[in-house]
DNA sequence: CATTAATTTGAACAAGTGATCAATCATGTT
DNA sequence: AACATGATTGATCACTTGTTCAAATTAATG
């Protein structure tokens, strides 16, 4: 068989592969895919060294494998808010729930079991200049992401193609930096502003981002 | 003396010190700290390894002493558009001119004399988890960012804590989002949007910023 | 010129890097 | 039991890492 392997029974419960898995992630997201040695992850995850290249064959192929893991779930959570979000026939409304499609996807990883460090990872793979060479954000973000885009420009057939991007940008520039946020934001505030907080946040950053910082 | 040394002459008409804080801060930019090696800089200035822990005691040394160099220049930036911004009576012109007091000296370095580099650098560190450990930016960028977010707070008296350091997040968010993009805004806009043009960059993003996307 | 101090040089060091691989182990199948 | 198959192990490889340092070089001073 090639699903099983040695039943696992030895380890706490949860197969070497996928020690791996979350003991990379944890430690890609808070020290960079440079500044992580195979040797830490294998000792984090509790394994060999060598199984590591076994199973993923290099240290760059185990971080492509993170990111294959985790992509599909959040991109398929945005595929399915914004199909909600075509639904429906005011513009505001649209507007506002193709927002809360980006957003809620990727906020909630911060709350959610085990899995925080994901959105930490994905925020430094998008401030990497490297990413593109790796290609990853292309191969597995690009598509939604012109989808969105041309759901925005539904809502704003008056609009510029750059002012469209623009606005998208800025959505997405919102997100990841509260996502990449390690402290700094509770910092400044003192903890009045908390991105643990989703609710919190969601309640006062999409009206900030629908209505701007003039009015409400 | 100290400060003249061998009266440069013999390498591009830039002493030692300064090849070496130039190279360093393309590198760091592109690859990170952990990304770039210490020999990496020494060969992009033209030195030998020895000299750039003589001058600057160590490879994190060296990374301080970029931030030492230029942040000062973009925070007295930013203090002179906020005390302009502070004469201005209309509350909505004074929040456009504090907008602007944040972004442009950031966006100016983008298109500057070979500095572009720092923007970069800028963004990696500000999404880095390990940046509270060095406390660069506490050092550095806490003092401005009050003062901004106590301007903020005297434009809107009647929002909560929360709301106000939510909209300054906001705001560093794109930016830091702008200045960290590596191609993929231009890339996926097919050229439409492009954080390289300041001007054009200027006059979208700051209206969305303050009118937020549902106006205008 | 002689002296002193600052700078420059590259070899050397110990520790760590990602990757490889023959050997061992565990398991299911015949 | 015998075999096959995949999983596991840790020693080992060739390099690279940041840092140190004695020696050489250069410049300023008396």
């Amino acid at each position: 068989m090639k699903t099983t392997g040695r039943r696992r029974a030895e380890h706490d419960e949860e197969g070497a592969q996928s020690r791996i898995l979350h003991a990379a992630e944890e430690l890609f997201a808070n020290s960079g895919i440079d500044g992580t040695s195979v040797r830490q992850i294998a000792e984090k995850a509790d394994v060999p060294v060598g199984l590591i290249n076994y199973y993923f064959g290099s240290k760059e192929g185990l971080y492509r494998a993170i990111f294959q893991a985790r992509a599909p779930v959040v991109v398929e959570e945005r595929r399915v808010g914004l199909a909600m979000a075509a639904m429906e026939d005011d513009p505001r409304r649209r507007l506002e729930m193709i927002v809360k499609a980006i957003l809620v996807p990727m906020l909630n990883l911060r709350s959610r079991e085990g899995i925080n460090h994901f959105s930490l990872l994905l925020a430094r793979e998008t401030g990497d200049p490297r990413s593109t060479e790796r290609g990853i954000l292309q191969e597995m973000f690009d598509p939604i992401a012109r989808e969105i885009i041309g759901q925005l420009k539904l809502i704003w057939p008056q609009r510029s193609d750059a002012e469209v991007h623009w606005a998208y940008q800025m959505i997405i520039g919102v997100m990841i930096f509260i996502m990449a946020d390690g402290g700094r934001i509770t910092r400044l505030s003192e903890g009045r502003a908390d991105p643990e907080n989703v609710d919190d946040t969601l309640r006062i950053v999409v009206p900030l981002l629908l209505n701007g910082l003039a009015s409400g």
